[in-house]
DNA sequence: AGTATAAGTGGTCAATGTCAACATCAATAC
DNA sequence: GTATTGATGTTGACATTGACCACTTATACT
């Protein structure tokens, strides 16, 4: 349901109606819809950090930075719930704990990646950010793709960039 | 409202409410809900178009991708409406309108500013999805901003990368 | 056998989005 | 000067939804 008909249409009641339960039955698991919707997320955040052990195993940083856009294009509400900031964070600890164990994860693999140097911290966040960014974009269709498969576009761009990991430059 | 309490807590009958009407007047102004979100939607789309092209002016592509971010977080909840993909951009032809147009201009300033070479196209997107993602990646507090200013920190994330315009290279 | 716990049921309530019918009032046309 | 029209607002209604409550059933465990 989340998937094919996004958050707003999942509604506690209608999941009911689908389980073939009564309207109140998905209170005796979630004690509001927001719970459920914590749950997801939750669940999705370790399908995201599944996705990024396993790109970490076999590949370098260009392939977690596409394995990162290509979870997001095939769950896109998922991901949208997840990093949407439309569930608090101070309530749902379960959800905490797991995106936070997440981030871990997302960060070491970065830092054991990027090279020991100063502005590695910097160049990190840029990293994560281009591939976040660049998959909500993507979500969003709100970019040209100019002819290419998308998993083509996104290696070009991925591609496109180069990290500065050495001392501090004037900027450009 | 929208700022204050988010999206979800922007209802008709609350708006009403504070503005001293009936319930039903917003009606006569916007057919449903959503019309109501797409024209806040849209004027967020004019207030960045119109900060993109204040730091067009005076500043390069750094001062473009500062003021972007900036904008982001100085209004995160109208940049998650606008970008949330919440609101179906086949109906509402004036926000699609709007944000066409806002995205004409800011690739064409990108453009502008990027060397004409092979690859130029891959790093304007490269460089719009950086800072769209990390406005959104600090928007969301999942960034650790190592003591940092946030102003400080973004110039610092910002100025650790480089942009390959020259022909294609092999992968890192 | 007996009981505690999880899971499900039906009833109810307030809030919300939406629709339809009616009222008000200014500007405009005749 | 009056009638018409359009924009705006109002009242009343309805279905849907999230949430709460008391009650029942079923499963498991002592």
């Amino acid at each position: 349901m989340l998937e094919k008909e996004g958050v707003e249409a999942l509604k506690l009641r209608e999941v009911a109606r689908r389980a073939g339960v009564s309207h109140n039955a998905p209170y005796r698991h979630f004690p509001q819809r927001e719970a459920l919707l914590a749950a997801l997320a939750a669940e999705g955040f370790e399908w995201l950090g599944a996705a990024q052990r396993k790109a970490t195993e076999t590949g370098g940083l260009r392939a977690m930075g596409e394995a990162y856009v290509q979870f997001a294009l095939a769950h896109p509400q998922r991901f949208r719930l997840m990093f949407g900031g439309r569930i608090p964070l101070a309530r749902h600890a379960h959800l905490r704990e797991v995106a936070s164990r997440t981030f871990d994860g997302l960060s070491g693999a970065l830092a054991a990646r990027v090279p020991e140097a100063q502005g590695a911290q910097n160049a990190s966040v840029a990293a994560w950010s281009l591939v976040h960014g660049l998959a909500l974009l993507l979500m969003g269709d709100r970019i040209a793709l100019g002819g290419r498969k998308r998993e083509e576009f996104v290696r070009d761009v991925l591609a496109s960039i180069r990290f500065v990991v050495g001392p501090a430059q004037p900027p450009a």
